[in-house]
DNA sequence: TCCAATTAAGTGCATAATACACATATGGAG
DNA sequence: CTCCATATGTGTATTATGCACTTAATTGGA
């Protein structure tokens, strides 16, 4: 190995570091409770830590099935069964059997789910315009442009 | 509002919306528990779920206390207090009284703890290798920079 | 200086979350 | 058709979690 790839190998490594160092600030900043809940309280709604994250997915996969979701959450499915089973209980998702694999009870958000997210997405989109306030257009174009790509072949690579 | 400004409200919304999105992905990836697991477990090493990303953390952060790891992984401080407590015994963390705040047992990692991450960024660092192995070098470089950006703003937005 | 309020950390305890073992139904390959 | 993989669900034991309470240390005033 040259010289050069040496500085460059260290470079990549350096990179992957602080890469990886800004998703755990921000996955810490996704997991701090106060914010979901005193979004979901000052709706007026109540809804338990763990079924939130859930909700939210459902939400943005539409019609999704329980092994796809745990996968997601990194939890056994058979917590997530019931925690959807409650998510349907409080009508905030629906499910039925797909038609396409029976086997699969997908569940997709209701109107009332659908208005708890949205009071969601209106706090979180508040809080991107004060994140992106100072930033060029081009920079904000980047990064979503960016971490899109990263997203995807994170996902990829995986498994 | 001008109709400019509607387009352009319009384009931010989709971009934020977009930017949650491959967030959630991301955070999908991460909280899978077969890759680190998996990469313990190859190492031949055993450690629950729930101290993982506690170990990871204290060796990024250096030495922090209890209340700040909680906020990080929004858990009630008294279960990090657990946590931690489970890995001082394992040997993977120490703690001493901070000599500017004897109220705080500030954690760092120890010789064993650092090797057990050391195996985990190595396994990381191949993931993010093939990652970026396809994408151009100012690419990468712009990632990482915008999302060091974001993730800083994001921490200051918040709370 | 001294006291009240605040903050970091820890413990006991009740509750909720979680995962394993097991069961059922469907899909798909041969 | 048969066998195995997959999606889901339930019973149960274990673990994690959070609240109430406590201790110790720091901080900010009066």
């Amino acid at each position: 190995m040259t010289s050069i790839n040496n500085v460059h190998n260290t470079h990549i490594n350096t990179m992957l570091r602080d890469l990886h160092g800004s998703l755990i600030d921000i996955v810490s900043v996704m997991n701090r409770p106060q914010r979901d809940e005193a979004m979901v309280r000052a709706a007026g709604i109540s809804l338990d830590r763990a079924l939130f994250p859930l909700l939210v997915m459902v939400e943005r996969l539409g019609p999704v099935g329980v092994v796809d979701l745990a996968d997601r959450v990194g939890r056994d499915y058979t917590t997530v069964s019931r925690q959807v089973a409650r998510l349907e209980s409080l009508d905030l998702v629906e499910r039925s059997s797909s038609a396409a694999d029976r086997r699969v009870r997908a569940a997709v958000i209701t109107a009332a789910g659908k208005a708890m997210t949205d009071k969601i997405d209106a706090a979180r989109e508040k809080m991107g315009r004060a994140i992106f306030a100072t930033w060029d257009e081009q920079d904000v174009a980047d990064l979503v442009r960016l971490i899109r790509r990263f997203a995807d072949a994170a996902q990829e690579v995986e498994i």
